[in-house]
DNA sequence: GTCTGGCACTCTCGATCGACGAGTGCCAAG
DNA sequence: CTTGGCACTCGTCGATCGAGAGTGCCAGAC
């Protein structure tokens, strides 16, 4: 018994089960594939597979179905990545090309996931904490309320509103404002981040009295920024893919709402990667801790400037998907984006 | 025959329906509510409602059901804006105080009207058109490129990369930028912001010949921000409540869910509203124009601070919602948001 | 004139049943 | 190790049937 016809076999299921929804069987097998033994031969691999636990059938009588065991060594093992088309890879290009700002990358960078795999995609804001500053910004709002206008390499653009407790509308108010600015900037533009924050903390110390009650809020407001759930955005698109997948999905449809609606949570998960960052990661059914999730497979990569990865994206769909063309659609976009943060930043 | 009972009897027909999500019968219904006569007297005022359109009998032998029109008659003359308890109340303020900044609140408000209504909500940016320039900011990335970041008076913060076509980082670039950004906000600085764009595109003119080019970048750009399709933004959140009502809706969800991933048409719904701006707007199944939308109403409210309203909210549902409620709260927050508004612009 | 109880009628829903077919596991032979 | 044959299992589909809910209508009461 040849172990590689059995993975022949495995394979054969599982693309049949993609395409047709329904569970397969022995006949079908030798008919739709030129597999060169008898429908009885595929019954024994079969029997095999099962006990592997590589597949499944749902009662005596129908087909069998991939376990999420099976799907991982069809990943894994039994199936390359598919390239696009030459089209639809100027398709992506052209698509992504129009942004005029972050917000709009991303914006379209979702769509077209959304649309290109017909699944939910899910994309991640880049990460403050793993960004650079460019330039602080401080905006006096009202009499006594200062906007701080967060700007990263990536493009982000974050805004605050704080109270700094005194009159700014005055002279010496706007002097104030103009120090306090032209200092933060001072040590923080070009620098990670990180680094950023920590040395406007220090900064604080070195204020005159009379002002380190404005210079301490405009810092602290910068540090929430880290810490604020806000500092990881995700957004989402396709969610009316889900419904268009088979009736059995129907019916786990609202947990995955739900789950989707669990921005942290999805987060978490999104940030989980594979160790290669040029490899697209593939979480399926169970792999997947979250409750209602367990489903579906999410397929992701992470994306950035140059080596560094600043967050992740990719998509959603239930475990019976056309990995190999979701692998490359999700690659394919992941590595356009990195490429026009790449170009829109130019340090 | 009093038209007033049958009225009564629609009421209850509604109440009913919305809270069983069953056809309701005569028999049920004296039961449930004391309408002072018997079975037999309902069944004749629900056959003369039926004969006015306003419910309808799915089958000869279940219940009715109420129609559309029958929900708007309803709506406008049978039920009243139920006042929220003063917990509730406090919530929505405790919840909505937290926020940071204007992205916060976007995203505050519509979980909360999510999770208060048990219902998909929906929130529109306020509008640039509608809203005043407070600040324009340039910011040089890369060499010959420039951010130009917008902020509004309703604490909406816009961003944009222009290339200028010149080096910006020399001494000589430096100034222009300096000029070119203390020119704009001075003409545009505190002023509407359709003004503004008029007023800057007057501004060209004055430029030197050799940095024309430059201030004609930022103006267009600025101009774009109004025409651009992203000038207009909504928010969703709560589609996962979208699986939890009955399932005779389970089928039309997919639709819906398409429905919502077309910003540009829910914008243009949300932006019909009633003549008084005070007042909650419902639209009522098929009184929905968009495609996939009919079975399902739309309860919204002009938000925004004082007098004018900068954009709109509201949650969408199915046609079998509990209204007075559903009023109830989308009014409530349209309030509690407009306010935070106020509070945070204080011009 | 309006309301009410009674009654026959209609129609859906759920359970039951049987035929059908797909698919399997096993076995004996190649 | 493979293959054709065969008995067996089990879910699906359609038809049938009874129960129950609800109605419309009518004749009588107020």
């Amino acid at each position: 018994m040849s172990e590689d016809r059995r993975l022949m076999v495995l394979r054969a299921i599982v693309q049949d089960y993609v395409q047709t929804s329904e569970p397969v069987g022995s006949k079908a097998l030798v008919e739709r594939h030129h597999l060169g033994v008898s429908a009885a031969t595929v019954r024994n691999d079969m029997a095999l597979l099962e006990e592997e636990g590589l597949i499944h059938a749902p009662h005596t009588s129908a087909g069998r179905v991939p376990t999420d065991a099976g799907y991982r060594v069809f990943v894994d093992r039994l199936s390359a990545v598919k390239p696009l088309s030459s089209g639809e890879r100027r398709a992506i290009g052209q698509f992504l090309e129009g942004a005029v700002d972050l917000d709009d990358v991303v914006d379209r960078t979702v769509r077209l996931l959304a649309s290109l795999t017909r699944q939910v995609a899910v994309v991640q804001y880049p990460s403050l904490t793993r960004s650079t500053v460019r330039h602080i910004e401080l905006v006096p709002m009202g009499s006594s309320h200062l906007m701080i206008v967060l700007i990263v390499n990536t493009g982000r653009v974050e805004q605050r509103v704080v109270d700094t407790g005194r009159v700014l509308s005055d002279a010496t108010g706007e002097a104030l404002v103009a120090s306090v600015r032209a200092r933060i900037n001072e040590v923080a533009a070009g620098v990670p981040f990180t680094v950023a924050a920590t040395r406007l903390r220090r900064l604080v110390d070195d204020v005159d009295e009379a002002d380190r009650a404005a210079m301490e809020a405009v810092v602290s407001a910068l540090g929430d920024a880290l810490v604020e759930e806000r500092e990881e955005r995700v957004v989402l698109a396709g969610q009316a893919n889900l419904a268009r997948a088979g009736t059995d999905f129907q019916r786990t449809i609202g947990p995955i709402l739900e789950a989707l609606e669990e921005h942290v949570t999805l987060l978490r998960l999104l940030g989980q990667l594979g160790d290669d960052p040029d490899l697209v990661s593939v979480r399926i059914g169970s792999e997947n801790p979250v409750t209602g999730l367990q489903s579906t497979s999410l397929v992701s990569m992470g994306y950035g400037s140059g080596a560094e990865r600043v967050a992740s994206l990719g998509v959603l769909g239930p475990t019976r998907m056309d990995y190999p063309t979701t692998m490359a659609s999700v690659r394919a976009v992941a590595r356009y984006v990195s490429e026009i943060l790449d170009e829109n930043q130019a340090t």
